[in-house]
DNA sequence: TATTGTTATACTCTATAACTATA
DNA sequence: TATAGTTATAGAGTATAACAATA
């Protein structure tokens, strides 16, 4: 395969946002269309997936990881109670506040996220493994920047 | 905003694929996500937006439509219904096989299609404007190597 | 007989509105 | 009165199955 940290079109005067944002853009939503489409054989839908990966770092509202995923409670209820039923989170009331209720991810729930996870990242890893080592640290430090980039 | 071209965590003796593929995945996937939500507003629907994206390229048969963007006909039938009748595109017998249809880009949907695109990258651009150059170079860099990676 | 495209139908995921219970 | 969560219902978007037209 071959490298492109040499590439031609950057004049050393400065890049464009604007085109970087459209190259950018292009690449990033090609990519992630791929990673869907190689994700197929998951035991858990996508939506199921964020949901347990945000209830690793520790257990949450149903309120909250509704605005954590931009989607409105009944939705987030219909996945919660998806994942309920494969046993993979557990529910139990707020001790402070009757209302709510709180969500942890269970044992079985963190294997099937690793395994998801792994399955997820197995087509990826192959693609970057015969990539030079140039390639990689370029897409190792972009991939931190576009962390930061869409962490807000 | 922090740059991140010179972090640590990476020996110089090599990156791991693994690693990197789940960070880039993890990245990939994140700003994909935000993209999609900040592109509200627009005129038309993703689905749309990718077939648009297509026919720029030039005119394309149902089928030919369906498997670039991995969807069976009777969805790209529906697609393109829902362009023909915006005025996005038009359609056309084959000239050589009289089972296939020709669908192009219509000049309405040339424009809607650039307003789109802009919309999509404005929000990634004011991201990327207050970035170090570096930062924009190395962006820059994996876009191109994120292009071929998911090419296949 | 195989292939292209359409129609009919069902399923998934999401949203809004109405409801229950707690604060 | 306001908020957390659930239930009811409707609207996209997709899929499979059955069909019509053409190769």
């Amino acid at each position: 395969m071959t490298t492109s940290t040499g590439d031609a079109g950057h004049p050393a005067d400065g890049i464009r946002p604007d085109i970087l944002a459209i190259e950018l853009r292009t690449a990033v939503m090609r990519t992630s269309r791929r990673l869907r489409i190689e994700a197929t054989g998951d035991v858990i839908t996508p939506g199921q997936y964020t949901v347990l990966a945000h209830l690793r770092a520790g257990s949450q509202t149903l309120r909250e990881l509704a605005e954590r995923e931009h989607v409105q409670a009944p939705s987030m209820t219909r996945i919660v109670n998806a994942l309920t039923d494969q046993g993979f989170v557990s529910r139990s009331a707020h001790p402070d506040d009757g209302r709510q209720i709180l969500v942890w991810i269970t044992p079985a729930g963190e294997e099937v996220l690793n395994e998801a996870r792994s399955q997820r990242t197995a087509w990826l890893a192959q693609r970057v493994a015969v990539l030079s080592e140039g390639d990689r640290l370029t897409l190792s430090r972009a991939a931190h920047i576009m962390q930061e980039l869409s962490a807000k």
